[in-house]
DNA sequence: GCCAACGTTGGC
DNA sequence: GCCAACGTTGGC
């Protein structure tokens, strides 16, 4: 079955544009450093699922398209790196802490959904990202991954 | 830049 | 296992 999520990330590290630039290809969706994030990476996130990409951190917060998963959970490899910003000494390949997962562009909304127009809805008041606001990895329902694909004009 | 929310760490 | 201190996230 397939199942929907919300993805964030601050466009200065990793933006859709950045997704859209290499349309069917494998992007890993690495450097989740948050054990409830990591647990949907490695436990429920499925090949087909669909994501929302949204950007956090700048002045006008969006899900600015859509993405799809093409490889369920697998050890993130950057926890390994000393080099990499997202290292982690208490990771090892032996026993992984952290986990990542695959994407591939999916498509651009003709507009973006602002964070005040999902606040603003009244069908996405239980949205897990009006309530929880910090967690990187979110669960989106059915009914919210149509209506937000809606007010992106797709 | 501020600050609220909240996750993590570590002493006990 | 509790909880205070601390660090990070992210909206504003």
């Amino acid at each position: 079955m397939t199942n929907y999520w919300l993805f964030k990330s601050e466009p200065g590290c990793f933006s859709f544009d950045d997704l859209a630039q290499r349309p069917g290809q494998t992007e890993q969706w690495d450097g989740v450093r948050n054990f409830q994030a990591r647990n949907f990476l490695r436990d429920q996130v499925q090949v087909g699922d669909g994501v929302l990409f949204y950007h956090s951190n700048i002045p006008e917060p969006h899900i600015a398209g859509t993405a799809w998963v093409v490889r369920a959970g697998y050890p993130d490899w950057t926890a390994c790196d000393p080099a990499s910003e997202h290292f982690d000494p208490k990771s090892s390949a032996d026993n992984p802490i952290w986990y990542m997962v695959d994407v591939r562009y999916g498509e651009a909304f003709r507009r973006p959904v602002t964070l005040a127009e999902l606040k603003a809805h009244p069908l996405l008041a239980g949205m897990v990202l009006l309530q929880r606001s910090r967690l990187s990895i979110q669960t989106v329902t059915p009914e919210e991954w149509t209506i937000i694909l809606g007010l992106g004009g797709l």
